[in-house]
RNA sequence: GGGGUCGUAGUUCAGUCGGUUAGAACGCCGGCCUGUCACGCCGGAGGUCGCGAGUUCGAGUCUCGUCGGCCCCGCCA
């Protein structure tokens, strides 16, 4: 039996159906949207109309014959026109969980606007379908109401940031996507150019000199909400596109960044009805790695790593001996009532610590009886630990011993574990300053940049630039949210002597500088002003103001962790004669 | 590139020690029902156990490979 399909018609829609309220009593409206629920009960239909905005009940009765057996004949996800009278429910029959509950769309005529196949999983919310059958289907996913809100958030985070930004006399500025690509950083996902075969463009991993181009230029201040590409490994809070808040000004110092940067996470934060408190907490890279064994610490976890390697070294376990014989270190951390900890709970964070590249942990409890720790020695060590670490009567010690950075990784990995259990509902800021300007890379073995090849070394390290590098500090900051790493920026460089020393020292010769960094060297030589910037993640920025602990949550179309997009089906081959246009030719012949 | 884990009805899952006809809930189809809101009640249909090899008298179950989802390490200036 196949049901006949309605013409819009005049029909225009006076109100959204999530928007009804008791307000609107007695008011005719007309409403538009999808089935979501029905309820047929015989002589009485309910049926829960879902647009962007919401639910609302709509009732059919046995008054209007006609209208109610068209009614029975509706189901899930149809697409609905409703002309209908809103009224007061009885006060029984409110539903108190719906923002509509109080009222109900009395129906009086029906228009069936579109059919709809069964749907391939139930559109609810929470949703109970796989990830990767919702990413299939996408568009019905999307229907659900947390993910309508979601992106609906997005959307008024990006137009809050806007409107701050202009405010604040800043000019949103487009950069190419077909560009070059530079040595450094990420992967690039490239673009083969059809007219100059062999040759490529790269999708831009951020807009870095562009920005600073746009400085050089004299726009002064700049901001992009921008797409950006990195080809590399997926996780929870990484995507192949993503996108970025771009930030640059000229003629300014970092404190400049922290202040504009701050003023517009109390406006993004205020979309939450979340106040924060200003200025953010400032921790130098060391002192972070020190005491949370991450540069990106969560300042929620009041737990602090204690370097407890002097008492150690005098103590009877040959573990700490050896290792501290070889250079390394042992530290540890408390975790206060922690005796309820399970052995198969130590066993895991044991595991943990090897799955990082460690030994393992030593796990140290203590209670009235006394102590209780895989570690058989006498309790002299013990009480001394205590009182050194400050520890009390039922807490747990951690303990690692490894390679200095080994060690703070390891125990800054268990400080999450543990501490797990803090409030969600708290946001805490802080910015990590004071970043090495270098690193070793042992895999290519050469120093390279830590943040990127165009960052100020700070002035009063300028010395070790030849002679110590690793230990020139940069005037590159960090902000981070409840433990995730919202953005990174720094003061770059504007001399091109200093430019050139750094490139230098990266081990880039001549020829590579002006092959992938002419151009911008160029620029450097015209008058480039003092300028600096920061690069905001959008993507992770939405997720914590969602609540969400994934960014697939906040991105409308994601792809999944091996970066295929599950409902178009890309990435996907091509016709040969594209690959022939571009002066491409496949290796392998493809076998899938 | 590596490790872990999962893949069974449309969906979410259960499936014992390798054994006979692979189950449940929701959804779907048919029927009843005037105040439901995850409506309820009665009945019904629905399975390439991801795919491919192998072991075995016999494989959803064991082995290997492969594809895919998720999490992690490496990577991500």
């Amino acid at each position: 039996m196949s049901i006949k399909i309605d013409s819009l018609g005049d029909w225009k829609r006076t109100h959204y159906c999530g928007e009804l309220r008791k307000s609107h009593c007695e008011k005719e409206v007309i409403l538009f949207g999808w089935v979501s629920r029905i309820r047929d009960l015989g002589n009485l239909v309910f049926i829960d109309l879902r647009d962007r905005e919401g639910i609302v009940q709509v009732v059919f009765t046995s008054e209007n014959k006609q209208l109610i057996d068209r009614a029975k004949k509706i189901k899930m996800e149809y697409v609905l026109g409703i002309k209908g009278k809103v009224q007061r429910r009885e006060e029984k029959s409110m539903n108190r969980e719906l923002p509509t509950g109080e009222i109900e769309v009395l129906a009086k005529e029906l228009k069936i606007l579109n059919i709809s196949q069964t749907t391939p999983f139930v559109i609810s919310d929470p949703p109970q379908a796989s990830e990767e059958l919702r990413f299939k289907y996408r568009y019905l996913d999307l229907r659900r109401p947390s993910l309508q809100r979601n992106i609906k958030l997005r959307h008024q985070i990006a137009l809050k940031i806007r409107n701050f930004m202009a405010k604040k006399g800043f000019l949103e500025i487009e950069t190419p996507f077909l560009s070059k690509s530079t040595p450094e950083g990420a992967r690039d996902y490239l673009v083969p150019s059809r007219i100059y075969k062999g040759k490529f463009y790269a999708l831009p991993q951020s807009p870095q000199l562009f920005k600073q181009i746009l400085m050089i230029s004299g726009f002064d201040k700049y901001f992009q909400i921008v797409r950006c590409f990195r080809d590399e490994d997926l996780r929870a809070d990484r995507q192949p596109e993503f996108t970025q808040i771009d930030i640059e000004m000229s003629f300014i110092d970092p404190e400049d960044i922290y202040n504009l940067i701050e003023e517009m996470m109390k406006e993004v934060f205020d979309v939450i009805n979340y106040s924060i408190k200003t200025p953010f907490k400032k921790i130098p890279y060391n002192e972070s790695i020190e005491k949370y064994g991450t540069d990106r610490p969560d300042l929620r976890n009041k737990i602090e790593i204690i370097n407890i390697t002097d008492l150690a070294k005098d103590s009877e376990v040959e573990i700490f001996k050896k290792v501290i014989a070889s250079g390394g270190e042992v530290r540890g951390i408390v975790v206060r009532e922690g005796i309820g900890f399970s052995r198969k709970e130590l066993d895991e964070l044991g595991e943990r610590a090897r799955t990082l590249g460690g030994k393992g942990i030593i796990w140290i409890k203590r209670d009235e009886t006394g102590f209780k720790s895989p570690l058989k020695i006498k309790e002299d060590f013990f009480l001394k630990l205590w009182e050194y670490m400050n520890a009390k009567m039922g807490d747990l010690i951690l303990l690692v011993a490894d390679e200095k950075f080994l060690t703070l990784k390891i125990l800054g990995e268990l400080r999450n574990l543990v501490g797990k259990k803090t409030d969600s509902k708290d946001y805490r800021f802080v910015w990590i300053t004071d970043f090495p300007l270098f690193e070793w890379s042992e895999e290519e073995n050469r120093i390279i940049s830590n943040h990127h090849p165009f960052t100020a070394p700070k002035e009063e390290d300028l010395k070790y630039l030849e002679t110590d590098p690793l230990r020139v500090r940069s005037k590159a900051y960090d902000l981070v949210i409840n433990g995730i790493e919202i953005g990174g920026g720094s003061i770059r460089i504007n001399n091109i002597e200093l430019q050139e020393r750094i490139f230098k020292i990266l081990g880039l010769n001549e020829k590579e500088i002006k092959d992938k960094f002419g151009f911008f060297l160029e620029a450097l030589k015209y008058g480039a002003p003092p300028h600096g910037g920061i690069a905001l993640g959008f993507d992770r920025l939405v997720m914590i103001l969602a609540g969400e602990d994934s960014i697939r949550e906040v991105i409308p179309f994601p792809k999944t962790t091996s970066a295929l997009c599950l409902l178009t089906g890309s990435p996907s081959e091509v016709a040969q004669k594209q690959i022939e246009e571009l002066g491409l030719e496949l290796k392998k012949p493809q076998n899938k």
